[in-house]
DNA sequence: ACCACCATGTAACAGGTTACATGATTAA
DNA sequence: TTAATCATGTAACCTGTTACATGGTGGT
């Protein structure tokens, strides 16, 4: 495994697709939105542009298919050194990075701005966590593969964690607006 | 305000820090790698990158300090418009974005790997996780500023949820290990 | 003798986004 | 008749990274 054998996640998530079957630029985008949405959710754009790399650089093939009603489409499938790069990719460490949160930022800077407003944006946060709670208590244990579940589970620890630190942080917020920090 | 006024969140972090004092591009990295460098980090190419925009756009001044036993150095202060787009940005309900997360696909496509690589995979979340939440609870109160502290406080349910969620993770698939699913 | 700190930057590249463009089919 | 689905792509732009380059000062 040489050196230009290096895959972006995009295409080690489109690659790991295609490892369930042969699917097109359209399908890959809805399938990654259904499924791994939650974590991994490209531009349809950047979808068309990588596909074509990976048929250059022998990661997958492709072949048109001739459509009645339809527009015509391309369909994409694995090959064995296809295979063979996302597996090395599954097989590296996994890069943990820091997160890059803006909210974060605006609360850092929270003496700019009037309490009240600072709130709304932490508001929004427990908004979104709930939402996302919500969603993921909803799925079917089946609807997410055999590992789904486990990536589901993380999105619910990290909704329940989003929550309550809204929740406090709320609170202490409105406590500050009736009594505030000199 | 125009539309020339949008600000990226680097020039955000910048501005902000700049609220506090004249900082030189060393200094502004030094500052952000320790207090934010929980939620905001970017490369010091890119500070100075983004200063001199700073200063093109009228959202800061420099003034260069011609120094004696070190090098010399541009000083910049933030500026009434600088103030201003900040403080706009600031306002904007922030931007939640889906966890981008490497290691959920890795996990989402658990079938293709060894458990055990799957399993390590996971220790290192935890790991790292553990040692966030060691960094930040070694953190005094008053390190972080009037608002920092509930960052702080972010950071930690994060740590806390990914301990819990990679602990019975690992549980999880030590017991596929024994009686793998079909 | 060596390393860390101070201080600023350039060059090459990677990876991503939004908006625009096209156009038929089918269900409400 | 209106909207969603199927289907693929281009163009312009933004944001960011790593590696390289330079060189004096001060502590162990």
């Amino acid at each position: 495994m040489r050196d230009e054998a290096q895959i972006s996640v995009t295409e080690a998530a489109l690659l790991g697709l295609l490892t369930r079957g042969e699917l097109s630029g359209y399908d890959l985008q809805r399938e990654a939105e259904r499924s791994g949405g939650f974590f991994w959710a490209p531009a349809k754009s950047r979808i068309y542009a990588v596909l074509p790399q990976l048929v250059a650089r022998g990661f997958a093939t492709s072949r048109e298919v001739v459509q009645e009603h339809r527009p015509n489409k391309q369909l994409y499938r694995i090959t064995p050194l296809g295979r063979t790069v996302l597996q090395a990719w599954l097989e590296e460490p996994p890069a943990i990075e820091p997160e890059r949160n803006p909210l974060l930022l605006k609360i850092y800077f929270g003496e700019l701005l009037e309490p009240t407003v600072l709130i709304e944006h932490v508001r929004k946060l427990h908004a979104e966590a709930t939402e996302l709670k919500r969603r993921l208590e909803a799925l079917e244990p089946a609807e997410s593969g055999p590992f789904g579940d486990l990536t589901v589970r993380h999105g619910l620890e990290w909704a329940r964690a989003m929550i309550r630190w809204a929740a406090s942080t709320e609170k202490e917020l409105e406590a500050r607006l009736v009594a505030p920090v000199h």
